[in-house]
DNA sequence: GCATTAACCACAG
DNA sequence: CTGTGGTTAATGC
């Protein structure tokens, strides 16, 4: 957990599990600890780029700043690796990341996961399903948001946060309303009048960021059909 | 035409 | 930073 322990680090991903010992040192060697608190810019577009993050623990939104406006690509529970093909792609980030509450990032030295993948084929056959799994669920997320109309695209946002982030009913949105605007392609007005519409459907209760959702029924169908 | 959707602007907490 | 109201442009009956 503190950067001399990866061979017993729990929030060690799967595909280092394939790591043999000798593996596991080196990566402990290649490998820093860094804790960022909300709001930290963990990378920044444009910049250089030269490691491998592994998001251990925490919650990261992944952003362009695009031709028009910021967009919020997504956002990204640890444990999970971020950055791999942004630091592969390209010499420079496409993309910035940005911490959304505490995290803990490890920042891993290229050439040694480059090493790793020409040595070990286990690890990069699960580097490779990973990556492969993240280009679907794009392409899925891609067609969602183009196609969906406004309401729809907030309601999809609001089923994934209580899946797959909080898996849970009842959370504390971790965006403000632009950010929530910037994932869903929406303004920032268009959010605030469909949360108070979901609200007075009874959808869901909204308490400032803190959100309930009543209806999960029909959250899933405004999302499918809206 | 008329209705709907959603962005932009302005202003107020 | 948020919520609301008015306005406007695009799109679809």
């Amino acid at each position: 957990m503190n950067g001399k322990s990866c061979e017993f680090c729990s929030n060690r991903s799967f595909a280092a599990n394939f790591l043999n010992d000798n593996e596991l040192k080196l990566l402990e060697k290649s490998c820093v600890d860094v804790q960022f608190s909300k709001g930290d810019v963990i990378f920044k577009q444009n910049a250089l780029s030269s490691n491998i993050i592994y998001v251990k623990s925490g919650l990261v939104k992944i952003h362009i700043s695009g031709p028009e406006r910021e967009q919020i690509l997504k956002i990204i529970k640890g444990p999970i690796y971020l950055g791999i093909p942004t630091t592969f792609g390209d010499k420079i980030n496409h993309y910035s990341a940005t911490a959304l509450m505490e995290t803990g990032v490890c920042f891993i030295d290229l050439n040694s996961f480059k090493d790793f993948i020409a040595s070990n084929s286990n690890f990069a056959y699960e580097i490779i399903t990973e990556l492969c799994k993240n280009e679907l669920a794009h392409f899925a997320h891609c067609v969602n948001q183009v196609q969906k109309q406004s309401q729809g695209r907030v309601a999809e946002a609001l089923c994934f946060f209580a899946d797959e982030i909080f898996n849970a009913s009842i959370f504390e949105l971790p965006l403000s309303r632009q950010e929530f605007g910037d994932l869903t392609g929406n303004s920032r007005e268009s959010v605030s009048r469909i949360f108070t519409n979901l609200n007075n459907d009874k959808v869901i209760t909204l308490k400032g960021k803190n959100i309930e959702i009543l209806d999960m029924e029909r959250l899933r169908s405004i999302s499918k059909n809206g």
